[in-house]
DNA sequence: GTGTTTTCGAACACCGTGTATTATAATGAC
DNA sequence: GTCATTATAATACACGGTGTTCGAAAACAC
């Protein structure tokens, strides 16, 4: 029993396991604004009175939700590493490609024209904190609203790697996708 | 008398526009879920009914609101360019930068994080479709799959630069934006 | 001025919301 | 297995926004 589940009462597990499928069904075929809470506990097979003991509404669980897969991700990118590459993207990229594939479904919800821009800016937030450390000092010479507009150009552009690949259910290898994404930030003439 | 107002009584005009201010002064400070048509047409002073006489709810009237914009940035698309220069992106950019200076205050709300996915993708449509018609062809050699993910690694890449930009309240004169982007995708290595 | 169109004020039923209460069932610790 | 604890179910409730309707008043175009 490890750190996560110990403090969770079984019936706990499977109610927030069970309200976060129903809504990932819903958010497949209709928009937040769309869903009700008596819809989403009425698919779940749920008291909807159940519901307000987790979730405040429906935004709030989706905030949640996304809460959750952010804090994961953190964990991942906090775990030590071999040796001391730190400085190396590729390696990191490959857990971030490896965990969004794990989380498509979801990630393919929020990036949808039916998405959360909220969503996508927390990604944009770790993208540039957490997997694309980069230095570009070897451009000849830049201001420092040239070197961000720049940044956000790369970062942005990542994003809609990952955007357009899990619309595409993920075809390609996590691993693929890293070394494409590490290929494109270099040569990228962001360097 | 042009084309887009004879067809509209003085006071849809009116009502139109005073419902729009509201809606963008009512973004500004929170989220669109977290808005009424009763709080909205009663900051706009105005009857409740007359709301639906337009829209259907607040969802409906975005988007409508989101219509008209790129309605307006297709016409100035389409229109006739001095020369036969369809193959710059130049030109083109300095348009599409200028039209959203115009419209900063609504792509402002609509790029942000209590913003709206569905107008990124729109964008990103116009971007792709009708501001970035790039040879990919100088790369060595590419898949299909390839080209569409510098593509699109691109495409969002510029998106980014526009959120960025419209999110510091567009500091920069936009004939400096489209050289930048405009650097960016050339010497972005996709070129 | 005249006929037309829009807005207003008011009323209405409807339904989801959020909360509270009690009873029942599941769980974990022993 | 027993027991105390906790979660869920069932039900009821007031509240408020919704979407629509109607006739009257106002603004409009000509």
């Amino acid at each position: 029993m490890n750190e996560d589940t110990k403090k969770e009462d079984r019936r706990v597990r499977r109610t927030r396991k069970i309200l976060t499928q129903a809504l990932t069904e819903l958010l497949q075929r209709k928009q937040v604004n769309e869903i009700t809470v008596k819809e989403l506990t009425d698919l779940a097979d749920m008291n909807r009175g159940t519901f307000y003991q987790y979730y405040r509404d429906i935004y709030d669980m989706l905030e949640k939700i996304q809460d959750e897969m952010f804090e994961k991700l953190d964990a991942i990118f906090s775990l030590p590493k071999d040796g001391d590459v730190t400085e190396q993207t590729g390696p990191i990229l490959m857990d971030l490609f490896r965990f969004i594939e794990e989380n498509q479904e979801m990630c393919r919800v929020l990036l949808s024209p039916n998405g959360n821009m909220n969503f996508l800016h927390r990604l944009y937030e770790v993208l540039r904190n957490k997997c694309l450390h980069l230095s570009l000092g070897s451009e000849p010479m830049a201001s420092k609203e040239d070197f961000d507009y720049r940044y956000t150009f790369m970062v942005y552009g990542v994003a809609g790697l990952i955007r357009s690949w899990v619309s595409r259910n993920c075809p390609e290898k996590p691993e693929q996708m890293a070394e494409l994404t590490n290929h494109l930030i270099i040569s990228g003439g962001i360097a």
